[in-house]
DNA sequence: CATGAATGAGAATTCATTCAT
DNA sequence: TATGAATGAATTCTCATTCAT
């Protein structure tokens, strides 16, 4: 049993390391430039040694996908829990800012590649994608019942805000935002989305009071 | 002369030719995906042609990157001389909004492509980009200083307001929106924007009035 | 005892089930598009086991070759034993077709498949292939110090009636007559093998009617 | 124009040297076991530059299918003209030898390879194939009308023609007949086709006086 | 100015084989 | 005995780029 278990824990952990590989690969040079040889190099294997956790590259580009909206996901989960929608909303795009501001690599797969989306748009696993959507637009509606975002539709309202921490968050990690010092871009990031919340979404008790 | 003119209208003809191809083919496959052959397919000439006006493969993005930039900010400079600095900047994101929609091509490699960007923002043509960057800083505090978005940094005002303009659009254009009817999503689009305008930027006469 | 001979038994039948899923993937695809990987699979053990039974692939392909020699040659003790040359000769013939209708795989592999013959002639397994022909030969000569197939040299007659049976043989094998009906093609192989006998090797009653 | 003229040539030479030397090649080591790269070696010219005269490997192998063809093909035209169809079908067959006997790694390619007819089989080019074997067909007819083959099918007289010549040709052109001396072995499957012939197909003036 | 020809470098992938367990 | 893991070598094929014409 012993045996059996530490030979799954470890090939287990080999798929790990070389998701991690190719992660901070393709973070760094582009889904496009990295090639299996390079992730190969990474980890100090031989190329076919990859073809024994993956059947191709864009496995590679799927498995770290599935991660990373498995990841977002369990994240939303605790938040969508708030009862009050003003406060839950805020906790969406705060927790949605954090996650890219954490994991960069993650949110550049999901939420910036070019190429390969067709094949992975139609899987299962965008169905995570899907449905934060649409806890987002059910929060957003909620909200406007409130009276919140008054004179919007709720999709433009949900695309305001959801596009709003994906611009902020896109700009850093694209580094278009590099004329802010790289140590301060982060705070930066959460000072301007708590901005677009003080500004949208104020707290009933700061009515009047925000900005 | 004459002839000599001419020669220059057509080399610079056939510059237009292989950038317009480039660019459509940029925009549907992704850089990485685009080869030399194709454009010089596209636009019936030979691969070794596109070397002639263009040094690499690299150059034709430079080129393009220019461009936009150059179109980004004509259009820029009628709106900088607005007055009102509140109408000002209302302006610039408005414009800054249709540039994207009207020219996706170029706002994709001007502000979401991944890689080249280490060789082209050293270079002169990304000052473009600085000089835009500073007059949205300047409106930003100017906007500030009449009383509007406190309590924030001008850094963190100015990357909140880009950024969520810039996230709208790339929604779209990375077709990340494809859960909105595609003939909707530019004016669900311009409706989000003013609606970000509208909480931040409230015109004087709504002084004090917004949410 | 006992337990050394279930060993035995059981070695000897993991060898046949290689052999039996080597053989019918050979025929299906083509040697040189069967892999190690796939024999393995269809037998549900892994490749490295495969090496514990045949030292490389080339080994299967050759003992494969030895059982398809022995299992002709055992067909044709018996009709060797025919005492009337003509008779025995015919006997061989339609014996020979049989066994490559019976045994498309073991005949493609023995006097159809191009490569490895250089390693596989030189060895002693190709003994059975040496002295069928010269089996063959013998009963020639008989025939024709009995009158037949005069004006004729020995070798030349040999080789045509084998060529002439194997040449029918071979287009069904490898799919070259296809423009006869499938569940026909091994009647008309027989017919037509009849047809040359009957011109060829006329039994004694039928000698001067032929034709 | 002259130099349009020496390009064009160059072109279809350098074709014709792909060609040349990938028949040769196939024919020593089998078709799988030919690496474009051997090709290329072979021609002292990079891999790459095969892509630019065809399209892949499979296209060199289609392309030495159609010459093979057409070669056959131009033979047949010849005899097809013999008024009297028992000295066109001795015309077909023997001509059908010298086919094998002269261009055997056609012949190889054409009737004896295995794996890509599939592909090729459909094409317009097997066309040949078709057409050639009804020609055989019909003058088969036109023999037995005249009294040949009597008591045997058409199909199974053509068949058992086609497959003795194929036959002997196979089993010299695979290194089957290599008991016999290497220079003589044409002439020993020339006399066995003569001998086949002399039994089936007796000359009307020879009739009753052959065996 | 334009290009046909050529290629070095590198891409993804497959496979026979070995070996420690 | 059986195998999971690993790999070196090879395969087909693509591409940016160069250069003689």
């Amino acid at each position: 049993m012993a045996i059996v278990d530490r030979k799954l824990r470890e090939k287990a952990e080999m798929r790990s390391r070389i998701l991690e590989s190719a992660k901070a690969l393709f973070a760094e040079d582009g889904f496009q430039n990295v090639s299996i040889r390079k992730i190969a190099e990474k980890i100090e294997y031989s190329p076919a040694t990859i073809y024994l956790y993956f059947q191709d590259k864009d496995a590679i580009l799927f498995a770290l996908h599935n991660e990373g909206f498995r990841d977002l996901f369990t994240r939303q989960k605790h938040q969508a829990k708030i009862a009050d929608p003003v406060a839950r909303l805020r906790g969406l795009l705060e927790g949605y800012l954090e996650f890219a501001l954490q994991e960069p690599e993650y949110y550049d797969l999901m939420f910036m590649l070019f190429t390969p989306l067709p094949k992975i748009i139609k899987t299962a696993e965008w169905r995570y994608g899907r449905r934060a959507y649409r806890m987002l637009v059910k929060t957003v509606a909620e909200c406007q019942a409130k009276g919140h975002m008054m004179n919007t539709s709720t999709d433009a309202a949900a695309l305001g805000l959801w596009g709003a921490v994906h611009g902020i968050a896109s700009l850093l990690i694209r580094q278009r935002a590099s004329m802010l010092p790289a140590d301060k871009q982060a705070d930066i990031a959460r000072e301007a989305t708590l901005m677009l919340e003080n500004h949208l979404l104020p707290f009933p008790a700061d009515a009047g009071l925000h900005s």
